[in-house]
DNA sequence: ATATATTGTGCGACTAGGAGT
DNA sequence: CACTCCTAGTCGCACAATATA
């Protein structure tokens, strides 16, 4: 019987441990320490193991591993509704980060939709009991956001990407140095030769926002350039274009403009050109996030680029050296974004007469 | 004993079968019963066990459910690299709503990363394998993509977003019906007074490029308007800009341009306006995709938003009613998108002197 | 004692085939 | 023969405890 056609590959039923070692002619458990312990198996049994195990094509299946081990080795990740149809490329870039860097684990990323805030948390219950996620990316963060202390009161692991900016922080993250990268804006203006560099945000109470702000300020004092220059409002183009209008108006009207966002620096871009300005030449403007209009040839915005696949890669690495269970000394990691220069922050002449005369 | 303390929530191990079943002093399969076939028990017994399920906030063991019924209930879905920072906002979108969809159907999404092409197929393999996942949902197809074929062969269920526009088609799929949308665009512009339409799109041999091109091709010929006026590109704003240049100087030249993409779109108003010339009014301009920036203000382009929510919807529709193993008949949605009508091309007046003087 | 291979048991849900009224 | 409930065994892997040389 043994070696007899009744060991045929049997189409549509998936091998087995159990499979391969009749196929090898030993039991299981050889074929398990083949695979995870594979010094403690003579030479020519494992490679006839190993044998039967291309023959078959085998792979461990990993329900049956998961249902063991109690561990499913899938990271829950929420996909939030498109807010307000902002371009938002980086929470795209973030998923394939994080998805790579799982896959290098041995872990997968499993997407999931849930309400924004408190009304949310049922549904990560729910993933957690029905055990179909281990751990959790979090990202689209706000201030406030229930979920950190939630999890950690209840020893679920995970990484957030991005703060919640209210005082306590519970549980590890993963952050962009925004008021860093706003600072190297300002240090790159400075070099120019520029001596009035203005802000443009947003308005106070988003710790995004604010931190941004902060980075702005602080070179600012550091350089000895003047710290009055800020505008605020809301992340659209027309608000930005009328401020910028008012900021252009002043008597000592600045000759840069830090924005804390692409768009925000779309319309002060707008604004500049409508005047018959040239951005760089007569106005630098630098942008935050980088987002692919900026390259755009006839936009060629300079912009702080979130080093958004690091992020990805640095939560997946916490979030996986991460014990089960009582949380460990929480973890944070602040990464520095980078300055893409472009033409926006180029070309500019110290001399303000010449700012008019450069138009001929 | 009963209702003593051995039979507290015991922190750390969660609830199965078997210890609600104990709490009702019932055995699991009764349990099971009240679960799947609850007119089966009686009323009494299964308030008892409705209420252990509730007191221990009970949750099928996924895990467990998936071995025993060899099932993962989950959809592969491959995360591809974004392709020349183009800003994909649809496949974000898509992600969410088959995200939705899965959900309401028991299912959850699971991502991964593979090599484009023939590369790929050993990571679809191992998913399928390991019983990662049940079933696929394809998009990023490809003019002459292997992945279908493979998949049909080995029985696997499937279901793309998107045609491969390579003669035969393998297994299901869902599309937006790109010529009926350029075609719609044609019908407007023809509403709004346009005689000379011309199109800008991408080289051929791109299946969803060509059939862009037909739709307005056979819907030019239907109102009897010129079907030459045609020039095409790469997907970029300076080599649409360049082209547009060369669509306006002919001696015939178009007073609409209706646009295989927004980016085309975006050079194409680019020139426009380099012209002094005022999009809508002198010359009109249809973009496709209505990515975020056709709706700024200041670009305001018309463009053709495709049903991307839709077309995930439909696509986990037919996933899931499909049966494992053998093919049934592959069934295939095209979905018509829905022209949005902005400023760049409204404003039109049909008499050709009119153009010059209504700059004043 | 070491080196090598084996049997036994359980993770939790699910299914078939009963058993007691 | 309903109605109600239960026992026994399975899915594939993991790990402990053992057997054989």
């Amino acid at each position: 019987m043994l070696g007899g056609r009744d060991e045929e590959v049997d189409a549509g039923a998936s091998p087995t441990m159990t499979s391969v070692g009749r196929a090898a002619g030993v039991s299981r458990q050889t074929v398990w320490n083949v695979l995870h312990s594979p010094n403690r198996v003579r030479q020519e049994t494992r490679e006839r193991v190993e044998d039967a195990i291309r023959d078959q094509r085998y792979r461990p299946n990993r329900v049956a591993s998961s249902l063991r081990t109690r561990t499913a080795r899938l990271l829950g990740y929420c996909v939030m509704p498109r807010q307000g149809g902002e371009i938002n490329v980086v929470l795209h870039r973030f998923l394939r980060a994080i998805t790579r860097a799982a896959e290098e684990r041995g872990y997968h990323v499993l997407l999931f939709t849930a309400a924004p805030g408190q009304d949310g948390l049922p549904t990560y219950a729910e993933l957690l009991a029905e055990h179909t996620v281990d751990r959790f990316v979090l990202s689209d963060t706000t201030v406030g956001d229930p979920r950190q202390r939630w999890l950690v009161e209840r020893g679920v692991p995970f990484v957030a990407f991005g703060r919640t900016w209210s005082g306590v922080e519970h549980g590890s993250w993963v952050d962009v140095d925004g008021a860093a990268g706003t600072a190297a804006a300002v240090d790159h203006l400075r070099e120019q030769g520029h001596l009035r560099i203005a802000f443009l945000g947003w308005p106070p109470g988003s710790g995004v926002g604010d931190d941004r702000l902060a980075g702005w300020a602080r070179a600012c004092a550091r350089h000895g350039l003047p710290g009055d220059l800020v505008a605020r409002c809301e992340d659209s183009i027309e608000a930005s274009r009328e401020l910028t209008g008012g900021l252009l108006d002043l008597a000592h009207a600045p000759s840069a403009v830090v924005c804390a966002s692409d768009v925000l620096a779309m319309g002060c871009l707008a604004e500049i050109r409508a005047r018959g300005l040239r951005p760089g030449h007569d106005v630098a403007v630098v942008g935050f996030d980088d987002t692919p209009f900026a390259r755009l040839p006839g936009i060629e915005l300079s912009s702080l680029d979130q080093p958004v696949e690091t992020v990805g890669a640095e939560v997946v690495r916490l979030l996986l050296d991460m014990l089960s269970g009582e949380a460990r000394q929480p973890l944070h990691a602040l990464l520095e974004p980078s300055l893409r220069v472009r033409s926006s922050s180029l070309g500019f002449h110290a001399d303000p007469g010449s700012r008019r005369e450069s138009e001929r």
